[in-house]
DNA sequence: ACTACTAATCGTATATTTGCGATTAGAGAT
DNA sequence: ATCTCTAATCGCAAATATACGATTAGTAGT
């Protein structure tokens, strides 16, 4: 990007929305987070086995959705078991309720 | 990308909701939003002035907003009126909702 | 036909995203 | 210490996204 601009300001509200529908943008992240709820719980090979696509691509999409703070993971050894995130779920579901008012 | 895999089928609503999420994953087209829903409807010059951006950049986003369906422009001679696409946001409203159900 | 105005599109540069295979890291179990 | 298994990370390639200035298109008025 060529931007000579510094970095615009939006409100904050602005940006926390953005951020969760950048990770809500792609139909595997959608379906994961679906599974998820349906399932509860569930780790990583088992969504690799849900979807015809690479570990390595999966593992690529659940970090994304951890970095936008919408899963977590713990540690279940030798797995690790991914759940929603409730408390920005919860955050995001306002954000998103709030501009669709 | 490097896919030699086909395209994969998600379901209809899956795929929805990710071109509206992805349509909303950038914060200026939240502001955007927010704005055209302040306002009910507004011209491209209006919104040219409450971003620091340049012209081409706010009607590429406008684009892109209009592409998924989320607004959608009348002629309005010299200037074209942009509005929420009132229809499809009931869709998108919907969709977010039954996710976070 | 010409002018004036708005907004879309083009061409370009750069950043980010998406995907894969290969490798590495981490945590038990032997 | 070594082996096994899972999942993250690395390195790469290709597609998309973001932003800009410049140009073009479209419409209304003169």
């Amino acid at each position: 990007m060529k931007r000579n601009l510094e970095h615009i300001e939006y409100e904050k509200d602005t940006e926390a929305l953005a951020k969760f529908a950048k990770a809500l943008g792609h139909p595997t992240r959608i379906a994961i987070l679906k599974h998820l709820e349906k399932q509860s719980c569930c780790f990583t090979g088992d969504l690799v086995n849900v979807f015809p696509l690479a570990q390595s691509t999966v593992s690529q999409h659940l970090k994304e959705l951890k970095n936008a703070g919408l899963i977590q993971g713990e540690l279940k050894p030798p797995k690790i078991k991914y759940c929603i995130n409730q408390e920005n779920w919860k955050i995001a579901k306002a954000l998103f309720q709030q501009l669709f008012d």
